[in-house]
DNA sequence: CATTTATTCAAACGACTGTTTGAAACAGCC
DNA sequence: GGCTGTTTCAAACAGTCGTTTGAATAAATG
């Protein structure tokens, strides 16, 4: 217990500030102060900060797209020999994430953290998230093509990015929507929000490309 | 035309910086070496480094707002007793912020820079945001609720924030685009892109409400 | 038990941070 | 010319940064 008690505690309380102020603006004696353990723990532990980061996104990131997988898995099962559908597409894209952020009690922490740093430009830390993601984006892509058999490659890859955006900036700014117009994001469950943001994409994917 | 040189070669420095690589980790001293002026000309100009990036933030996205509001009123103009239509609404949202890319030759960093913004948790950075946005986000919100009177406040207020996230995003990271699928995103004009974002969008706002 | 391995700790490393200072260099004006 | 106000400059300030070190402690193994 008191083996990995050390290791877990530098990993939420990473997790949590990374979430709130961003991997530059948080040090690691921040991080040792709140999480009341010695300064070289961390470099015993993870070796550097960069790798850190790493420990902090894997560690959430890995089951959830694992998640991904299997209930994109299970829509072409369902499906069988007939369309994949879009919704369910999304559905086991967005799901997953959001979940993890109810269930974890985490605060939200670590979906803001997915969210952010989707949007960080860290050249390691890009490579990783590329690496990490690599049979999502790949699986996910082709699915995308099989929902919506008749677009186009490269409106396909706008369409893609366009709710990449609108998924990212869910998850990290969800605050921003109460501060900004009152509306609580936190108010219904996160079934609620995957709800609306897959209503919102999907249209967006169906749209009539203009000439 | 020396005294404002060295005051406009540090807003250019920083922008371009702070686009690529964040505020966090870009350094007074990596500016002042890139822009070959002294250390404490920034200070002497802009205070501290959080004033520069005001600074550096405002310069742009003033006029765009600017303009924004301009467009909106023409679009308002236009439509005389008809309803307003939301692809002009959208338009005007986006239209300045792309256009400013392509015309002053910054090499896009400064729509990157305020596409990063956006997702930047920096206390007295959100708060210098919030007041400069303050009129295009009430007029804004404003025209969307006449372009499409039927929707709920709630649900207009998380399709906004969907919007304001594939906006974002795509101003921010269009770059990824290309790492990912190989679609080169600045091939076309900026017109294509906004056409692009425009036709996603809309029809995301214009999506059914599910029970 | 002793011995080896894993973990914790305080202290220091050199480098870098934003900011301040006070003296130079420059401008424009009488 | 002298003088005033603006702008530049090198140097230093007081911290903080990520990282390393070597000894002290805890746990595990024989």
């Amino acid at each position: 217990m008191a083996k990995t008690d050390t290791k877990t505690k530098i990993l939420d309380t990473a997790e949590r500030l990374f979430a709130q102020k961003g991997f530059d603006a948080v040090s690691l004696r921040n991080i040792i102060e709140a999480a009341k353990v010695n300064l070289a723990a961390v470099h015993y532990h993870f070796g550097s900060k960069q790798t850190l980061l790493h420990a902090v996104v894997s560690r959430r990131l890995r089951p959830v797209n694992e998640e991904r997988l299997a209930m994109l898995a299970e829509a072409r099962a369902k499906a069988g020999k007939r369309k994949l559908k879009l919704e369910m597409v999304l559905e086991s894209l967005f799901v997953p994430v959001f979940r993890a952020q109810a269930s974890h009690k985490s605060g939200g922490s670590f979906t803001r953290l997915i969210g952010r740093v989707v949007f960080d430009r860290n050249t390691e830390l890009q490579k990783f998230m590329v690496s990490e993601l690599a049979q999502v984006i790949i699986q996910f892509s082709r699915a995308f093509d099989e929902a919506l058999p008749g677009l186009n490659k490269t409106e396909m890859d706008w369409r893609s990015h366009f709710m990449a955006g609108a998924m990212a900036h869910t998850l990290c700014n969800a605050d921003l929507l109460a501060s900004f117009t009152g509306t609580d994001a936190g108010a219904d469950g996160y079934e609620t929000t995957v709800q609306r943001l897959v209503d919102f994409t999907a249209a967006g994917f169906r749209a009539k490309v203009s000439t």
